[in-house]
DNA sequence: AATTATTGGTGTAATTGGGACACAATTGTA
DNA sequence: TACAATTGTGTCCCAATTACACCAATAATT
């Protein structure tokens, strides 16, 4: 819990650096060997969680805010980073307000403003990540999709479009360079698509349509030492993923 | 050309009801019978076009906003509109600082702080829309896509990318539902398809596809009077077409 | 050393969807 | 009445997707 001195000099610093009015949520999806988890804080001042998120500096691009916040956050650089909604209702920072309307009034208070989010999820292998709480958080930490605590603000929204959006996304963009190391198996990558859209997918048949889109490098080395059946191992064809990145794999019309 | 005390007002106003930093830009696009047009302003201070756009009031949710933008200038209500991207870049209203830089110090220049835009696109009938000019325009008008005048700041981007993104969402989301009159032929909707994407597309196979969509109804009257054959008319089904905008109409993995 | 359990590699038949394509029907005009 | 233009419709072919089964390799067990 921050003092009301503490406080006063965050906010009297946020009114210089930050830009009013907007700032920036960020939805971190982790994965490790077919496990999902998002990075999550647990506000010091009462029993509630909230997504990781900062502000703008008045002479940074978005984007740029976006990587620095998660870089405090995770302690990552090059996080793979989208930008997917921003968030605008009047009043859903209403809570902030209420929330320190003891110790400042409500002029003073930069976070009791409305505030307009623009949101990103990000994709990450957890275990590159150190979880980092901020000033406001006792608590940073990842948490299962499937065990998730109870949001803050709009934050369950937030969190709610952004996995909408990634598995939306997963049917025209590729996905993995970040999450997966320089060599992994086809059933490796499998599993982190099983993970994300949170079902079975028939192994040959996921094989095909991979090589298909022409992303991916076999190579003659299979994985030794684990049990069963070596697996052969892959990576990615940079060039060719990067390209589809920004073109898309599937034509349409 | 407006004055400096018109100017002063202005600023003045603005700095009262809206947010700072924030700004919304449209990209109207227009259609009528295979046309397909853009919305654009001309500044009565120099020969450049810009697109519509304008601010959020303090308390006033970003989808209103941008719905009282586009009721302003098109004077239709109701309009296909969707956000798509932000931008954010810290230079982007430089031009808008330097314009203005005589008449006022830039601390009093509302329009020369740095602006991050939400960027929305809307799809209009252009038949039904009266271009009415802001303060700061003299004109007000259609554009064809093919005969672009030089935009201004970044709004060539701007609109680039709203192009880009229709021309995607085409391909997952059913679309013509404010375009098309109640009763239309196929190969009037086949029209709007082919003017949007600039490509000629096959009658039989996009017939086929677009009934597969489930997203039509066949009626049973022709289009009488037309020269040549009388083609049957379809209305849209609304129910299966707002799922379908829910749903998307691709499924993938 | 043989057996078993488990996982990975690969192929094939059936179905579906999309693309290319041709011919018959309707309507106004010459 | 012939013609030009346009619409309605069906079929073939290929590509992609789906469902499904067998063989190979490895480690643990016996």
């Amino acid at each position: 819990m921050l003092t009301k001195q503490e406080l006063e000099d965050f906010w009297a610093e946020a009114n210089k650096i930050y830009l009013d009015h907007i700032s920036i949520d960020c939805v971190v999806f982790g994965f490790h060997e077919g496990q999902m988890k998002v990075l999550m804080l647990k506000s010091n001042n009462e029993d509630a969680w909230y997504l990781p998120g900062g502000f703008v500096m008045k002479q940074e691009p978005i984007e740029t805010a976006a990587n620095r916040i998660l870089k405090v956050r995770t302690g990552i650089d090059e996080i793979f980073l989208k930008q997917f909604h921003v968030f605008g209702d009047p009043d859903r920072s209403k809570i902030h307000n209420e929330m320190y309307k003891d110790m400042l009034p409500p002029e003073n208070n930069f976070f009791g403003r409305r505030f307009i989010s623009i949101g990103y999820y990000a994709l990450v292998d957890f275990f590159n990540v150190t979880p980092t709480p901020d000033a406001f958080s006792e608590i940073c930490t990842w948490r299962y999709l499937n065990e998730l605590p109870k949001f803050q603000l709009d934050h369950e929204f937030i969190f709610r479009t952004a996995l909408d959006t990634l598995r939306l996304q997963l049917n025209y963009q590729p996905i993995g360079y970040n999450l997966m190391p320089k060599e992994f198996t086809m059933p490796e990558l499998q599993k982190l698509y099983e993970t994300i859209l949170d079902k079975k997918l028939d192994r040959r048949n996921f094989q095909r349509r991979m090589l298909g889109f022409g992303i991916l490098n076999k190579l003659s080395q299979t994985r030794k030492g684990g049990a069963h059946k070596a697996p052969y191992l892959y990576s990615f064809d940079l060039e060719n993923y990067q390209a589809a990145l920004k073109e898309g794999l599937n034509s349409g019309w």
